[in-house]
DNA sequence: GCCTAGTATCGACGTATGTCGATGCAACGA
DNA sequence: TCGTTGCATCGACATACGTCGATACTAGGC
């Protein structure tokens, strides 16, 4: 399977997009806890959601003491970015 | 379904990627015969990923005698662009 | 009108995926 | 050394999805 078609797999869940942009919006470190607090899914779904995005490259993630603390990824949007230019590229450039 | 979850499970399919990415790099009207030479798929997959484009306004079809022509719709990589943004949006600009 | 060709739809099948409860693991506090 | 808390993994289940053969639909040629 390709680069993209995993980056892009990653996306096709709404609750993954929701932590995705949860992520980019705060800018910050999201603990798990925050996300299972925020979604209607149990604890094991939201981890594994994480685990697809981490698999993907988007998400980073470090444990701080109990908490483990999760990241947008620093080329995230780069990466998305440039999948989008392969599969549709832009027309030549003069 | 959000419609930024429908476009992104319209990416999330190797083949539909395939045909994306030809369709931009034709850059003009691909019939749906060639799609079906060029993949390793049957003819009724073939139609049913071009429907799954053709749902998520990925693609626009236009018939012409016996042959039905396919395109990237005109505004795909804008509205793709336009999802990514919603869920990434780029730091708050000055 | 009939036959042929290209495409879409239908129904069925196997696999992938989202979800959960149960359980394991890591870190902290008493 | 426990017990507790937060998270990951496991196993099971239901549903979604990709794929196909069979068939219906549309358009053109004879």
């Amino acid at each position: 399977m390709t680069v993209e078609t995993t980056l892009f797999k990653a996306l096709a869940d709404p609750h993954r997009l929701a932590i995705l942009a949860t992520l980019a919006r705060a800018g910050q470190e999201v603990c798990v806890c925050d996300f299972t607090a925020g979604l209607p899914l149990r604890q094991p779904t939201v981890s594994h959601h994480l685990k697809v995005l981490r698999d993907a490259g988007l998400v980073a993630c470090e444990r701080l003491g109990t908490w483990v603390y999760y990241t947008l990824a620093p080329d995230a949007r780069e990466r998305l970015a440039g999948a989008l230019d392969i599969i549709l590229p832009e027309k030549v450039r003069a």
